[in-house]
DNA sequence: TTGCGTGCAAAGGTTTTGCATGGCA
DNA sequence: TGCCATGCAAAACCTTTGCACGCAA
């Protein structure tokens, strides 16, 4: 039902290969230098996401969308992104109050928060 | 230095009479029954924003921004945005946990998150 | 009168889609 | 061979911009 494809696998390879970065779809095509279209790596990308192989990151509104490889050997659980909205740098953090919360507002509050997916916007250290 | 015209005001008053919504821009033109066109529109909800007056919301990627008056009388500190996933619906809840994390990533990680810019997204009591 | 604000349409950027072709099974 | 996947270009969508005109001060 869905066949293995030269384009498939480079744009996997690709992501992979990138895992600690937060890639746009046009990053893809001119990585993989202009050997799949960008439409392919938009398709791609999407069965990914569902797959849950790749997570998308909404950036900034009006700007490309942002996608990464899930490492299915290290859980990402404990990792979550702080985007700052001076110098639009995204950071990485890993953090057990921010674990709690997410428990806590299932508990409270019935609603499941999907860690991987939320992006904490502020001012960062640099920026204030 | 900044004029007075019908179109701020219609659009304000707009804003302001359904302050409980999250408006996109074509909403508020439809609203005003295309007596403002939609460059005012964006023009002045990008004044609005920078003014604090109004936030704006990264509802999803690729769709549009949604805008929502800020009530001045009723500060909204404490009012967190929970977007499912799956249904979409937008919820608005009250939790003193969320501003203690707000506070501890401020503390502890140099990083002040906007609590009203950021949306978590996740999956509703009803969807799961 | 001065110059900011507006409307219209065009441009801009990102993502999706239609359709013919390519290539896996 | 059957049918999913791809590539290309066009379309779709949201937002911004250029320019002439209108209108507040």
């Amino acid at each position: 039902m869905a066949y293995k494809t030269k384009q498939k696998e480079l744009i996997l390879e690709f992501l992979k290969s990138h895992s600690e970065n937060h890639l746009k779809a046009e990053d893809i095509v001119i990585g993989l230098q202009n050997h799949v279209g960008i439409a392919t790596v938009y398709r791609n990308l999407d069965k990914l996401v569902l797959d849950g192989v790749v997570r998308k990151y909404i950036a900034e509104e009006g700007k490309s969308a942002c996608y990464q490889y899930m490492s299915t050997s290290v859980p990402c659980k404990e990792h979550y992104h702080l985007k700052c909205d001076i110098c639009g740098e995204l950071f990485h953090i890993e953090c057990d109050y921010l674990s709690e919360l997410i428990h806590h507002v299932k508990k409270e509050h019935s609603f499941e928060i999907n860690g991987l997916k939320t992006i904490y916007y502020g001012k960062c250290g640099r920026c204030k």
